[in-house]
DNA sequence: CTGTTAGCGCATTCAC
DNA sequence: GTGAATGCGCTAACAG
């Protein structure tokens, strides 16, 4: 009457067969004769056998589970990233187990240097704030991948999307329907390498320079949470401090939706007194009112490149892929798109 | 040159010490003088030694990781409790793993009986579309805890919302307010024990007969996948049958942002022509145009209850505390509050 | 097709 | 305060 799990010994007496068979039957990797079999399955029934995974994972070094770590979970990209690389995984009988590491470098490194990604046979990791020098040092035993918008050790695999001409064409397009003083909400120093606002404001910055126009340095507008309130609050200051503006470059469609809060807020109507641009396609980003105009980041093409070369890893060199540091990693670039709806105007 | 990973034996060899001395100076179980613990430490930090966890977990039985299970990753609200769960595990050193099941009693199910939550110390599921019946029949090796607004078996904890009051006093605040013709979107056979939109349907009943109003059926809008593009539908379907209406209550946030953009879409003005309110108090409510009157569920008292519950199992009983077939459950309903915002109007 | 032996890396006895 | 033996539950490698 004790509650205490049946192990693969107990199946395997019940049975009236070794442990070994009753592991053959369970993972199929031998084959087993039909009656043993059934007689095998029957047991395991009887005595409400469950497989431990753990013991499982110690002998064989396998979990069939990999790890997105996410700076936060609460932000709809990373949520929408995650079902997306569960539906890819899925098919194949493995799963996906999504861990927070809080924004800011301290909780990121903390993630990578921890021993805990061994319950896992990957990592996907977000990387936000890590400086390339922290990234160096890096040893994880587990397969790693990185994804995030700034520059990354070669050594490691990378995906990011097309940052610098997402921004360019988004920021085009509103120049080609009639802006000429779009703010960049979320702008920072423009560098293509140094993370998502300096390598979007980048964009900003070079659609300006095709168009032959000077962007005033008052529009560039800086949101270091890129959050809905810093969105607001972006529009919030430019009206205060009295700087023109007739567009908006959101380098996130979080920020974008702020940014069409504070619009409103204002009095002032979109698309025809402002004309906004979001980047990252939410799926919200089709409900807004008006419905955002966005740059589609490529999100199909980064899943199915970043789960490549987590299994690339796990195949030729044995858990040590990522551990090699003569090694050299695949950097994926994911193609993006622009989205037109009812948040900019129609171009000619 | 072998890229092994170094084990405590190694690090005891080089330490000069028994692999049980590099054990308890890191489990810290047992005391260690300083000076061994000192060269165990060195020999450790020497050989790039970490733990191996999943052998500590199979010896020990504990990985420090609780599990909570969702049905879909990119909806904001399982976003948002994740990171709050996050959030209240982090001080204490452990850590949240999210997995998503897919909508559907099928992946909810496989979840519940997969030997993989075993992985975890405990599991927070999520349901949605379960039978008590499915769920009688479950026995998890992990303490579990159930999350949802259905009727669940006695023998498990269970944390949920108060639905109905929820629902009753949005639809009262609508009905205060001026409006007569109240749609609920999301809307089903009243039941305030057969899940989340049977319940919050059976709050805008309870209004209604409050304020000596019979509802009209033809208000009463299905929203089965409960997305933004069914809260958008919804209001299409409402104007086409030529239904009118002058609120809505959408029975989650996400369905009241789609309905906001039907209601756009249809030249209808909020709150003037129609007032909306929603249900969960998601981030981006407060930023919508214009901003949404929501129901708080009670996103903090859910989160600490549901862990408090995992914690308790956890203790007395060992591992058998949930599987006990005879054992009674907590059932906690977490208060609702209503947050009024700019989709209805003031009340006098 | 099936069984035997051995050991993954750690932590719990029990000894000293 | 430290060490030696033992086993958690499973599966690879070798029999047969």
């Amino acid at each position: 009457m004790t509650p205490v799990r049946p192990t693969m010994s107990d199946v395997a007496r019940a049975a009236g067969v070794s442990a070994m068979t009753v592991s053959n039957v369970l993972t199929g990797r031998r084959p087993v004769s039909p009656a043993t079999r059934a007689r095998v399955e029957a047991a395991a029934a009887e005595l409400g056998y469950e497989l431990n995974l753990t013991a499982r994972h110690l002998r064989a070094g396998r979990t069939d589970t990999v790890a997105l770590v996410v700076p936060r979970l609460d932000h709809p990209y990373y949520g929408e990233l995650a079902a997306r690389l569960t539906g890819l995984l899925a098919p194949q009988g493995r799963h996906l187990a999504v861990e927070q590491t809080d924004a800011g470098p301290h909780g990121e490194l903390a993630a990578l240097t921890q021993a805990r990604w061994q319950l896992y046979d990957g990592v996907l990791l977000s990387v936000v704030g890590l400086t390339p020098a922290d990234l160096d040092s890096v040893r994880t035993s587990a397969p790693l991948v990185l994804l995030g918008e700034q520059r990354m050790p070669a050594r490691h695999d990378h995906v990011r999307m097309d940052n610098v001409r997402g921004a360019r064409i988004a920021t085009a397009h509103l120049l080609a329907a009639g802006s000429r003083r779009v703010a960049v909400v979320g702008g920072a120093d423009p560098d293509p390498d140094a993370g998502m606002m300096p390598a979007r404001t980048a964009g900003w910055v070079a659609a300006h320079a095709a168009a032959g126009i000077e962007p005033d340095p008052a529009l560039v507008v800086p949101a270091p949470r890129a959050d809905l309130a810093d969105g607001r609050d972006a529009v919030r200051r430019l009206v205060a401090a009295d700087v023109p503006f007739d567009g908006v470059l959101a380098v996130t469609d979080t920020l974008a939706t702020g940014v069409l809060a504070g619009l409103a807020e204002a009095g002032l109507r979109v698309p025809d007194d402002v004309q906004v641009v979001g980047f990252d396609d939410l799926a919200a980003s089709g409900f807004t009112v008006p419905a955002l105009t966005t740059v589609d980041p490529g999100h199909d093409a980064m899943a199915h490149a970043a789960l490549r070369l987590l299994d690339r890893q796990a195949g030729p060199a044995g858990p040590g892929g990522a551990g090699d540091p003569g090694r050299t990693g695949e950097h994926v670039v994911a193609p993006v798109r622009l989205v037109v709806r009812g948040s900019t105007r129609p171009v000619a």
